[in-house]
DNA sequence: AGGTAGACCTGGACGC
DNA sequence: TGCGTCCAGGTCTACC
């Protein structure tokens, strides 16, 4: 789940609910989430700083801390933050909990422990956010720079779209989605998409993680925003984890492929299946008896 | 440079 | 009910 999304939505929470507060006190549940420094420096850093400022850079959320201190939290594939009012009963998965003076709580939980999280000076920051792309929600984000990324690439689009050099912030739902609504089917080569199909994409990149912020993002079984609730992007979707269902558009019968190692949607129709060269090319009756 | 496999972890869905 | 298998939102490293 947490996909750029997943985590703005979050952050805007934070942004509401903790700037100002305290953290007084830091129990590691898991030490090993603790990317940088070594858990107990961790722990020594983070402890009685304030939460100053609340960021997002791709799906890294930032909890800028006074004393020129960050804490960063990358939630991979199944953390979730919660804020709680009190000590409340035992919280699942619990990876870490982070005391706040005026009493609540503000929990880190992960129940295949994949997320990390780290506390980093100033300096040090710049550095931990090197491999970051362009944001596709920043005003860096233009038609322009789409076709850079694009330009001259021989890779297919899916694994371009995935990699958080290029753009920052997309995963494997939202890029599902994202080709859907450009009619560009996930192999399609990057250098060969005309300026008609970029300014799609770019349109359809920036409207996908729109409405699933505004949805408060996709939820499957466990992902919540910073109350426990879930979100209802998934009821938005059109194409994530529709295989076997028609389209929304055409009726085609959506198709499931593996595109670098990760489950992949489609429309056969919408989305035409691009030649060796990586060109579009128009759909015919043999491919749709043997996909 | 781009691809692919495996690792990191656990839970849930499904088939038998 | 129980067991085995497969799949999953993301990255990272090793290797071709």
């Amino acid at each position: 789940m947490p996909e750029l999304a997943e985590v703005e939505y979050v952050a805007r929470q934070l942004r509401d609910a903790v700037i100002g507060a305290q953290i007084t006190r830091v129990t590691l549940a898991w030490p090993r989430a603790i990317a940088h420094p070594a858990a107990p420096d961790f722990i020594d850093e983070v402890t009685g700083r304030t939460i100053e400022a609340i960021d997002r850079r791709g799906k890294l959320l930032l909890l800028h801390l006074s004393g020129a201190g960050i804490l960063t939290v990358h939630r991979r594939m199944a953390g979730n933050l919660r804020l709680l009012e009190a000590a409340a009963a035992d919280e699942p998965y619990l990876i870490a909990t982070f005391d706040l003076a005026d009493g609540r709580r503000l929990i880190y939980s992960d129940p295949r422990k994949f997320g990390r999280l780290a506390f980093w000076s100033a300096a040090e920051l710049p550095g931990a956010l090197a491999d970051y792309g362009t944001e596709p929600l920043g005003p860096d984000f233009t038609e322009a720079r789409l076709a850079q990324i694009l330009m001259g690439r021989d890779r297919a689009l899916k694994p371009l779209l995935l990699d958080q050099s290029h753009i920052a912030g997309l995963g494997n739902i939202y890029t599902d989605e994202a080709l859907f609504r450009a009619g560009l089917h996930p192999l399609r080569h990057a250098s060969t998409l005309t300026p008609a199909e970029i300014a799609r994409l770019h349109e359809a990149i920036i409207a996908v993680l729109e409405i699933g912020i505004a949805h408060g993002g996709t939820t499957f079984g466990r992902h919540q925003g910073l109350y426990g609730e879930a979100g209802t992007n998934l009821d938005h979707l059109d194409i994530y984890q529709h295989e076997g269902q028609p389209c929304v558009r055409c009726g085609t019968t959506i198709q499931r492929i593996v595109v670098g190692q990760r489950g992949t949607r489609f429309c056969p129709t919408c989305q035409p299946t691009p030649d060796r060269e990586g060109s579009p090319r128009p759909l015919s009756l043999k491919d749709a008896k043997h996909p």
